[in-house]
Formats: structure tokens, sequence, C-alpha cells
DNA sequence: TTAATGATGGGCT
DNA sequence: GCCCATCATTAAA
């Protein structure tokens, strides 16, 4: 299945003429496993005519069982997609002011999901720049925030489903050097921080720094 | 280091 | 229902 629901994507976005979309399947998976391979896909938004794209290279897993997560404590009106099958948008506002992204894993019934933490920009990088009100390239999408601003991501896409028209996520047939694949604790978490449960591209300047370990 | 900023949900009545 | 600590963050100082 080819992204071709957008028919200037070609002219506006050279990079991702010819990607694939990621079937449901991809995501309807253990969590561990969409993390490390949902790296190096390409995160697109269609927006008022426009495509804004960037390359996944830091994502977080949140399981249900683990208490870090949103849904450790069963469903609520607000963490509902996460209960949803893989393939669900799950996006939540956090800190009176950002939203968060993120793809929902798994089959329906069991909840997950990946936050994605950071992307590297690719295409429609003016409209980021005035979406995130700098110039700054590094400063555009190098946190979950962040992105979602760039991306324009908001509450109205939570529990919409991926690669529906207005988010897509896609292969462009980029290979990860797995050797650069890495594992960490979780960023900004009070418990569950025994977890190695995030993963990101080693070297990749738009991935955060990282917490020192208690 | 800390303020900004408000929705969320757990605990209680 | 009401109360209020917490929050998967960011930017400014």
């Amino acid at each position: 299945m080819r992204f071709t629901s957008f028919e200037k994507l070609s002219i506006l976005c050279p990079d991702l003429s010819n990607a694939d979309v990621l079937k449901r399947e991809f995501f309807q998976r253990p969590t561990l496993q969409v993390a490390y391979d949902v790296l190096g896909k390409i995160l697109a938004r269609v927006f008022d005519g426009k495509v804004i794209a960037g390359r996944i290279v830091e994502v977080e897993a949140y399981r249900g069982d683990d208490p870090a997560s949103h849904a450790y404590r069963g469903k609520t009106k607000r963490n509902s997609p996460m209960f949803d099958e893989g393939g669900t948008i799950y996006v939540y506002f956090t800190y009176g002011m950002h939203y968060c992204f993120n793809i929902v894993t798994e089959s329906a019934g069991f909840p997950a999901a990946l936050l994605i933490r950071a992307v590297e920009p690719l295409c429609g990088v003016d409209i980021m720049k005035k979406n995130r009100k700098t110039t700054e390239i590094c400063n555009l999408t190098n946190g979950p925030a962040k992105l979602c601003q760039a991306l324009k991501i908001e509450r109205q896409l939570s529990g919409k489903k991926l690669n529906d028209g207005q988010l897509y996520v896609l292969d462009d047939g980029f290979e990860v050097d797995k050797k650069l694949v890495q594992r960490s604790r979780r960023i900004g978490i009070r418990v569950g921080t025994d977890l190695l449960w995030r993963f990101y591209l080693k070297g990749n300047k738009f991935v955060s720094k990282g917490q020192p370990i208690k």
C-alpha cells in the first residue's frame, strides 16, 4: 500500500514519494519489538494540504503492567485509546500546556503504547519553524511535546487510526544500523525507572540527553 | 533551577 | 461531587 492519499506529496516531499505505509499488523506485536523496529521509520503529518514529516529516532514503551503507564490503573476516558488495537493514535495533554504523541501497540484489550520522543526533520521544515516559533533546526523536534507542536499533533487525533488521512507512519527503505540502537531507562518518570524501555539511535542529535540514574 | 499552566484521576465525603 | 497532588515537558534564568 502506497502513501497516495495526497497527490502533491512527491512535490513537497520527494523523499516520501515511494514510501510504503506500515501495515496495521506492524503495530499489533509485542511492544518492545515494535519499539525496536519503528526506529528509522517516518512520521508524516498531513495538515492544511501540506506534509510535515520526520524520521523517528527515539521512543519509549509503556505497557499496562508497568507502573509508569497511564493504563496501569485501568481504563479511563483519557487513556482508552491505549486499550484499542495497535495502530491507534494516543495523544495526551500534560503539564497544562503540552501534547505528547503515542502509537498504540499490541492487540485490542492489551493496553500498551510507544511515546514518540524525537524525530529528525525531513520535510515541511519551514512549517515546523513556524509552528515552533524558532529557526533552530535542532530545536524543532527533539522532544515529545516539541514534535507534537512542530507536526500539529493535538488532542483531536487521539483515538483515531494511523494512516487514515491525517497522520502516517511510513517505511522509505531507510536501513537503520542496528548497532546504533541503544536502550536506557525512560525519562521524566518517577516509577518504573528500572525498566530499560527507552530506545534511540546513538549519536543522533535529536535524541534527548537522558536522565542520571539515581 | 524553576515557573508556567490546567487536565486528570485517586481519595475522600 | 469536591479537593488537590501530580504530571511520559519546555523555556527561561
